[in-house]
DNA sequence: TGTACATCAGTGAACGCGCGTTCACTGATGTAC
DNA sequence: TGTACATCAGTGAACGCGCGTTCACTGATGTAC
């Protein structure tokens, strides 16, 4: 990691935290992602309040992410389609990144902030839910997140290793049948 | 906490995990738990070979926990009114004990063993969703696992704040409607 | 153009903390003869 | 029944560790006159 120039160094720490959460071994220290961006313990506090501002920050760059997946996902001209692909953008994003994944869902973050739920790319997913079932969007909205969610967190957790891979997408597809046809 | 008898200092261990878990400030440490034990910092070694083997032995006790939950919600005749039952009772338990919750099925536990997915009662599950989907069943019981899991840790993490109370359940039923329709 | 000063980013030593684990031990209980 | 010994559960002091954060500081950059 190079030293950074002067003024970027804000930058440079959440980029060197980012770095350590792929390598992933354990929590990420204050000190660690100080000593990946080259420079002293105390050259955060510059920039952060406090360890818990730097987390948020970087959370928040994986919200980004994880929104610009979705986006990206969101190609298909057929709503059906278009969810599937969004769903399993989702849970290859918590695949690549487990730890970020984690620091973004997990506790050890500060309260979240009531828009909290769009930043993700729910928004996205929601409007084309709406199309499928346009009298019940929200719950429906709802269940879509949650079955995604709840496959990313289980296969991060090494839950699904004992279940044929083809079945997570299988499960998902299922689903996507099912919406609006209830 | 009293003293434990004589060779019961596993049992009470545990027991005493489990209380600190639910009281619920930041990690569990196994210094935290001699000393909830009333006991030196030193007596769990005695018993568990080290913290890993204790949480385990905490975790196991959550699975148990929760797999009697599913049980006991499986009562209804009709297998859609059960899966619902048995899915609300696996977000009451998440709700209930939100840290052993996240012990249970996050990433400092050892590697979970390969029966891992039987223990927290996805068998139970599984067998009333073969009554609906006889065709794909294990790809409808991941599927309805997942949605599950995930609306307990997105209520766990606090993602559901902005979200009314009742679309949550209204998420559940809305899926389980569903189920076998597609 | 030169000088004086304020600002600002980063340093480096030190703090107190709780942790998991080691070590050598103590004293009560159980067993063999 | 009494004695000698092994076993076993728990003690208490100590280890080295990395942590978040404090403090007073340094030295380069920017600005005013």
């Amino acid at each position: 990691m190079t030293i950074a120039a002067r003024g970027e160094l804000r930058g440079t720490l959440i980029a060197a935290a980012l770095t350590l959460l792929e390598s992933g071994t354990g929590d990420l220290s204050l000190r660690a992602v100080a000593r990946a961006a080259g420079v002293s313990a105390m050259a955060p506090y510059r920039h952060f309040d406090d360890k818990a501002a730097l987390l948020a920050a970087v959370a928040e760059e994986g919200f980004a992410g994880l929104r610009e997946r979705m986006i990206a996902a969101d190609g298909a001209p057929e709503p059906r389609a278009a969810v599937l692909a969004q769903g399993l953008a989702y849970i290859a994003f918590a695949r690549a990144r487990p730890a970020l994944f984690r620091l973004m869902f997990g506790d050890q973050l500060r309260p979240v902030k009531s828009d909290g739920k769009d930043s993700g790319g729910f928004d996205i997913l929601t409007r084309r839910v709406a199309q499928l079932v346009p009298d019940d969007t929200q719950s429906a909205a709802l269940a879509s997140w949650s079955i995604v969610h709840g496959l990313a967190t289980l296969a991060l957790d090494g839950r699904l290793e004992g279940i044929e891979p083809d079945h997570e997408r299988r499960a998902l597809s299922l689903f996507v049948a099912a919406l609006g046809k209830a």
